[in-house]
DNA sequence: GATACTGGTTACCTCAACGATACCGGGATA
DNA sequence: TATCCCGGTATCGTTGAGGTAACCAGTATC
């Protein structure tokens, strides 16, 4: 048996959602991570993306199924159960996600320093001239 | 004198719209990759971006300064003239546009050819099932 | 019969990004 | 006086990603 993903995966609240890269749409990125250990069913992809819908979800799925990403496997009981697994073009997005996840560990904090002392700061006029 | 850009330096019609991976808004790494080789003026970057109108690329590098990715230096001549430059913080974003390039290189030929297979193939049955 | 489980579907709505078009202010130049 | 240049603004409209809420089919179990 596989071990369950951790409900505390992904933080809705992380400041990542600050970060100037993504990939692919806004969930693609996590179901990757999500399926980098090994096939995962519908369900189980809900619980650490927690707040995604099912038609997300399945928009997600469907989007990344049609550009190779993931295979969709139905089994036919019942309950039912249809299992999603990363290609390996799927697999080959982790590099690129783990380099996205250095530069942010390395820069987002600097990101978000220069926007917060932006924030503070009224914008000077665009052109400074002497004063008159 | 620095070189002009390239007009044709961004095509518009290329595949790499299906790129999926994106750093900021739609034209942020094309920005960063126009600043690449020093200061730009706002009617130059308007060039190779073919297309972009001035309201979005004002916003693009508003954005981009609030962040901390280019610096804005007006300088009081006229007709007026404006530079715009990469910080170190944008320069950072040069290595994950080129892992991102990388990518497309290697893999978004596979992407494309997947995507299509997939568009002149009718989505089977959810579940198959015996036939009746 | 009622209820639960899985893996969805459907209709509707909201909001932000993006784009099209037009206009502007100040100075230089003709 | 008129026109051009530069670096923008102002206003409006479109589009699509994403979210909300409700519903569904088939089977099994109570």
């Amino acid at each position: 048996m596989v071990e369950p993903l951790d409900p505390e995966m992904f933080d809705p609240v992380c400041p990542s959602s600050a970060m100037p890269i993504q990939i692919g749409d806004k969930w693609t990125a996590m179901v990757v991570i999500c399926l980098e250990g090994g096939p995962r069913r519908f369900t189980e992809l809900r619980v650490p993306l927690r707040g995604i819908t099912p038609k997300v979800l399945t928009q997600t799925l469907r989007a990344m199924e049609r550009d190779g990403l993931v295979t969709r496997t139905a089994y036919d009981e019942n309950p039912p159960r249809v299992e999603y697994e990363l290609t390996t073009l799927g697999r080959s997005l982790l590099t690129l996600i783990d380099a996205a996840r250095s530069w942010s560990r390395d820069h987002l904090p600097t990101l978000l320093e220069a926007r917060r002392a932006h924030e503070s700061t009224p914008r000077p006029a665009l052109l400074q001239r002497p004063a008159p």
